[in-house]
DNA sequence: AAATATTTGTATGTAGTACGTACAAATACG
DNA sequence: CGTATTTGTACGTACTACATACAAATATTT
């Protein structure tokens, strides 16, 4: 082996920093929910819905940061899941209001509790005055 | 629209802060580097061999966090663009040595400085302080 | 020295995420 | 009323990520 890891200049970079931070929250994540079958996109759908019931595509799309086409993949996948269902509006016959099946809220639920436990796993290493300085960063950056 | 994007307790989840913060700069180097053609895994490849000649398959899964099967798609995307090349180990006859070539070499230093504009963008948000602060702090994540 | 285990690279398949584009229907606006 | 915008749909493409199985080379154990 050439070389065996020593450090390089790549390390003092905060956007590989943050990817890697990520990566390991996935990963984590990914194992604690392997059981539920639900991806962090997924359960965050779920939530936003079962929040605001009656939500549309680009509610989801605004809220989540993402474009309407992947939210609607998300969609389509909960919905073939029987986890939410579509309703037509009836003010504005354009939009299509989401909704949580009862199989859905109920994996909701547990989804819930599961996330508590993750995220216990994430925040443990952090006082309380770090947790807040770090969401304040983070929020800086996507804001 | 039945609820116009108020609070909602999916905020106060630091996984989701760290993702939405990971989108938003995952975007921003999307734009960045369009014309280069390169994604942040793919110059973070790059990045590593150049700083690492000779380094293999497992050198740069650890490096970066990555499972192998994923390093060696990455791998044979820039290998089939010409950027790299691999050869044998003449030591250890199971391991391929990773190098960049010239036209790897002159991309790897057109993507630095595209980073150095990226970077910038990304840390102008932060006091020097807050930004080793905050460095800090991820590293505790996945380190 | 021989048998076994580990490491390394290869090849395939699946899933999730993310975006672009084009299209049709409904609504809002001038 | 005609036009522009919003909303949903339906494609397609690309990247990331992981699992698994397999073969070859090397390391380890007996």
């Amino acid at each position: 082996m050439p070389d065996s890891g020593g450090p390089s200049d790549l390390d003092s970079i905060l956007g590989l920093r943050i990817r890697r931070a990520h990566g390991a929250v996935q990963r984590h994540f990914a194992e604690q929910f392997a059981d539920l079958g639900l991806t962090q996109k997924q359960i965050s759908v779920l939530w936003l819905i079962g929040d605001r019931p009656g939500a549309a595509q680009t509610d989801l799309a605004r809220a989540l940061d993402m474009d309407r086409a992947t939210t609607m993949a998300l969609v389509h996948a909960l919905e073939k899941r029987r986890l939410l269902h579509r309703t037509p509006s009836q003010s504005d016959r354009r939009r299509i209001a989401f909704k949580l099946t009862s199989e859905g809220s109920r994996l909701l639920m547990r989804g819930k509790a599961a996330i508590g436990e993750h995220e216990a796993w994430l925040t443990r290493r952090f006082s309380r005055q770090e947790l807040a300085q770090l969401e304040r960063l983070l929020e800086r950056i996507y804001a």
